[in-house]
DNA sequence: AACAAAAACAATATTCATTATCAATATCTC
DNA sequence: GAGATATTGATAATGAATATTGTTTTTGTT
């Protein structure tokens, strides 16, 4: 049951997400889908982007300064973060050991449990807003 | 100016946030210290809780899933975070070269600007939960 | 000790992002 | 195309965090 629609809405969201490379918040991505359904509401855009997210089409991308953006990048990643402009940026590090090294590292200093994974978020500034200075 | 008068609250805010290993979020603090100063607001808590992050004498810890706890383990550390229920423990890694070694891997691999700082957060199961199954 | 100024208090109101509700509409199946 | 149901749009509700307001405490001065 719960048998998935097509719906207009939806697939102009996820288009959205999927043609740009930063990662917009679910406001950015209302203030562009609405240019093209001027009836859309907040709400759907909210249910659609975490239904991408349920159906592993997209990610979270929780900030430390508490706002939420949507990734369409599948490939695990890592984040950077501008201080000035807030501007997020993927950080491609495919080396394979990375990941196991840095569990690796945790691993030996804990003893509180089992660690699966982990998030991390790297923070500067971006070329732009380093040029304006 | 500004100068900085006694409270109890504010230091029994203080004592029972250094009381604990794990770190409470506001609501936590606000409920434990309630007991003992049943007239407390929470939005006291609030207050002296970003008195103390001001201050320096204890840091936020913003986890992924939007919440905001606080921690009076002042060294640089990581935190590790339990899936299942939540809870929040240290992890010290205090590998001088650890830090270097995870901003210069992300700097070999990003245009993106200057790289500063990061922040690491590791997930899994903790102890408790994982004897529960 | 009493006073007045400064700071902190408690309670409440407000804000803001996100989620829930629900009648109306769009999509799918036969 | 008709009936069934998922999705929408509009709005109300929620919940964490912050701001406001009038009242108490605390402190320094006389």
């Amino acid at each position: 049951m719960a048998a998935v629609k097509f719906s207009r809405q939806r697939e102009a969201i996820k288009e959205f997400l999927y043609s740009r490379k930063d990662h917009p918040t679910a406001e950015v991505v209302y203030n562009n889908v609405v240019k093209e359904y001027p009836k859309i509401s907040l709400g759907t855009v909210y249910r659609n982007l975490s239904f991408l997210v349920d159906k592993g089409e997209a990610i979270t991308v929780p900030c430390s300064d508490g706002s939420v953006h949507f990734d369409c990048n599948l490939k695990p990643h890592y984040h950077f973060q501008c201080n000035e402009c807030g501007k997020i940026a993927d950080i491609e590090m495919d080396d394979a050991d990375y990941e196991k090294k840095i569990l690796d590292g945790a691993r030996k200093h804990t003893d509180c449990g089992e660690i699966t994974g982990h998030v991390t978020f790297f923070y500067g500034i971006c070329d732009e807003c380093k040029k304006k200075k």
